[in-house]
DNA sequence: CGCGCAGTTGAGAACACTCAAATACTGTGG
DNA sequence: CCACAGTATTTGAGTGTTCTCAACTGCGCG
């Protein structure tokens, strides 16, 4: 215990000034003076174990939320008990200003493994916004970009066949693993074939069939949740059938930061 | 020319003091004395015929934009040239912060009628709002709520028929227009069924084929672009399939603001 | 070692799509 | 005011992707 962040990845940050991640995050929106100032607004907690809830869905609204280590899924519930994966954040992925509006979450966060999440008190980011007007900006920047990556998901969803949805979804995560300085050609899926398939909004024995031909056709190797990509260059091109916008900062193509 | 406001619906308003659709809209966020300086950052322009744009893609982000009378669509286009309609604006509808986020819009807005907007500029409207914390926890509000309805609409796209999709998006509207005080039985499309299909992600002549499969059912009466719906509550007990948030407001069910 | 969950594979059915043609509207000019 | 061109909408027939149901395999954990 007590070893140093970049050693153990679940040791709680002293400080956002020192937070490797704080490239891709709040950091970046402010001057060195002002980082001092974020600390006051951003609290932590013991990793979550995989299966456990964030927030709930109706439940108040009291803070955003950043993924420091593993990953998070957001789900709907409607009243039949149906459920709906709504997106998936990697680390430095923000979540949960869904419920700025009604002043409560509209839907909820359920850890995908062993995760570390910093929570941002809302009340008092709003407070420090009006003090720094590039903190301010920086957060209609990311609230925005979160209406980008949902537009460009509702394209998706509603324009393209089941193995584009797929490609794009893989590609998606091979992007944003490149955002962290991870390998885009390999990573681990952190969810299950029934996550994905709700996800893309299709049958999970789709999602199967389909991974499946793409292994056959060597465009990757796919053994339970382990993906290398074998071929991006070719995959691209059956994406970029769509795409030209909303690659600012490297992240999202589809699905969510 | 020169009739008074609620005589002629294209009239340039004067301000936000005296407009009509202000409890819908930006001056809900602000206390009487307040109200003057919203006159400050917000522009008027001449209504937009049919057709013609208010932004383009790609086009610099200066402003967002609130429909004042008539309505508008946003679409975007991708390489290949084909087109995707992501959202209706009806009046009081605030539109055109997906460009935010990298400084430039995202998609183009384009008049589906004779048209009227107010012009709200970003940067004098960021700079009001960290003088007024309830303006800005408006702004956060109102994008929040652009997101609610944008992961609403994920929803109802992913996991709903051809036929749910059409009976929600006609409720939207009829929920819509019940909020500016019209009839939710009576409207006017002011959409093609190409758009209409567009934004639900099916095929022109689905829509046809469910609507004329709705007016056999006696549910509704459509002749062109004229609907009336007769049973509103049978039509709620399909949709209904799926909601119980995102009613703050008592707007967008699905669809967009 | 076996239970349970996750994932794969197969067969048949259904919904929505495409192509094609007919009909109804809209706006314009004579 | 009517005729006409062009667009919007409806309707039909056949096809295909994806879904559902069902059985089977593999993996992890107690």
């Amino acid at each position: 215990m007590d070893m140093t962040e970049s050693a153990n990845p679940f040791a709680l940050p002293r400080s956002c000034s020192h937070c490797r991640l704080g490239h891709l995050c709040l950091p970046r929106a402010c001057s060195f003076q002002e980082l001092g100032l974020l600390d006051t607004v951003i609290g932590y907690q013991p990793p979550y174990p995989p299966k456990q809830r964030i927030f709930s869905q109706g439940s108040p609204f009291h803070s955003c939320y950043v993924v420091k280590s593993g990953s998070v899924k957001t789900v709907y519930v409607n009243e039949q008990g149906e459920e709906k994966v709504l997106g998936f954040y990697l680390p430095s992925e923000m979540f949960g200003f869904e419920g700025i509006f009604q002043d409560s979450h509209t839907c909820s966060a359920i850890a995908l493994e062993r995760t570390t999440i910093c929570h941002i008190s809302f009340r008092n980011l709003e407070q420090l916004a009006t003090q720094l007007p590039s903190l301010q900006h920086w957060m209609f920047r990311m609230m925005s970009h979160e209406l980008n990556i949902l537009e460009q998901l509702n394209r998706w969803l509603s324009q393209n066949c089941a193995e584009e949805r797929i490609i794009g979804f893989l590609l998606d995560l091979s992007a944003r693993q490149s955002a962290r300085n991870l390998s885009p050609t390999r990573f681990r899926l952190t969810m299950n074939r029934s996550d994905i398939a709700n996800f893309l909004g299709m049958a999970l024995e789709t999602v199967s069939r389909i991974l499946a031909r793409l292994q056959r056709d060597r465009l990757l190797d796919i053994r339970g949740r382990e993906v290398i990509i074998n071929d991006l260059a070719t995959l691209n091109r059956f994406k970029s059938m769509d795409d030209n916008a909303n690659d600012g900062l490297n992240r999202h193509l589809i699905g969510r930061g």
